[in-house]
DNA sequence: CCCAAACACGAATATCTCTCGGATTTTAGG
DNA sequence: CCTAAAATCCGAGAGATATTCGTGTTTGGG
């Protein structure tokens, strides 16, 4: 791969004051035909496929191509490169994580947003059993670490998204320490439930366990109900 | 590349009942002589310095092997591909942190096990802002999916190893719970502090201060003085 | 129904990674 | 000091991929 091109603003992309509001877009064109948003998604489930078959290691543009049913060519015309489709997918899997945590958010009877820990936990573990290419990419995960940053971002909004929810459910006053404690927890969850799944494929129960202790203890020192 | 090869034994692979005790050598070969030993340093150094330049992008074996002054051909004489050159890198680092962390405690006049979890990961944002390549790395950290499962294990030392100091310096009980408490520790700082160093590049003070009080909450819940 | 924009295609090109067999240098023994 | 074996070196090139680009189609608004 040659050396980064030069960032030109992609679709999509807005930020303000420091608070991410829309998820990037690692289109290099967004799909304006119907016929084309449907081989986009064609491809990200090949993408998937191919990830929990053989790893980051067997994810080649051209098998994408052909699991896809596509030419090599249309792969290309919407991604920059191939990481953005493997990043694309990972944005595809947080979208799907939020819409659901949302929901569980706003069905759920909680009288207290501790109760959402672990809610919210097992939503990610779910998901990471069930969802095509999760347990590979996760948020936009590692995998290449070119994607290391996009990782960031998308933990980035997982914690904004949160903070959100939380402060619109419950009695939590909004302040700079929320989000960040928000951002802190996002961020070690993720990386103790993944190692719950690398020791065991359905995810080591007690790491399950203790992943939520954590978390929770460390929310609890740090959520002020109001 | 192609699909990972027939795993030899590497050299120096060693583990016994679950512990693991010798970190693996992602070496294909031991250099012998101090003349090749020397060149393995140097290409690790030169992968160091292109990481802290480039990125993983700018990684490229001729690129490592320039750098090094050395032939393409004896970049493979001693690592069997490209992500080996970044996992010894990683391991070397990780190398270093043990020493040190080691030689605190040794030196350290700690009253409790509680005293030494600031100064660890004062030497972890240590290492982040003065070693080449850590601030990319880490403990083989991300970088390529590839390394994925190293950096798992590293951490496993990571964790494994602080164990032992722990135990050997205070009075704590050796638990398997405590093993798996350190593991989560570890897994977790390194995560947020990985995090610290994404907002600021000298790692953002209060992200650095949070780290320590999610890891020091947690561990003063799992770890009884006996 | 018409045409410009949006797509689809895939051979060709650009880059990389990793191999291999011959040339050199170092080490061990005498 | 001399020699054979072992350890290293070398770097052109084979093998794989990633990505581009010009040409031929299809779609959707007017």
């Amino acid at each position: 791969m040659r050396l980064r091109k030069v960032p030109v603003p992609r679709p999509g992309t807005t930020r303000d004051n420091g608070t991410v509001t829309e998820i990037r877009t690692p289109l290099r064109r967004r799909p304006a035909q119907r016929r084309s948003a449907e081989r986009v998604q064609r491809m990200l489930d090949a993408c998937a496929e191919i990830l929990d078959e053989d790893g980051y290691d067997g994810l080649t543009t051209t098998r994408i191509a052909q699991r896809a049913e596509v030419a090599i060519g249309s792969v290309y015309q919407f991604f920059p490169d191939k990481r953005a489709v493997a990043q694309a997918l990972a944005l595809r899997n947080l979208e799907l994580f939020g819409q659901r945590v949302s929901r569980q958010l706003a069905e759920g009877t909680f009288t207290n947003w501790s109760d959402t820990v672990g809610v919210i936990i097992d939503i990610y573990v779910d998901m990471h059993r069930k969802v095509p290419g999760f347990r590979v990419l996760r948020f936009g995960d590692v995998a290449d670490i070119n994607l290391l940053d996009s990782a960031a971002d998308n933990n980035a909004v997982v914690a904004d998204r949160l903070r959100k929810m939380i402060v619109d459910n419950f009695a939590v006053s909004e302040t700079p320490e929320l989000a960040r404690a928000l951002a802190i927890s996002v961020e070690a969850a993720d990386a103790v439930l993944k190692m719950a799944f690398r020791r065991n494929p359905d995810g080591d129960p007690e790491i399950l366990a203790e992943a939520e202790r954590l978390i929770h203890g460390y929310l609890a020192a740090h959520i002020e109900e109001t």
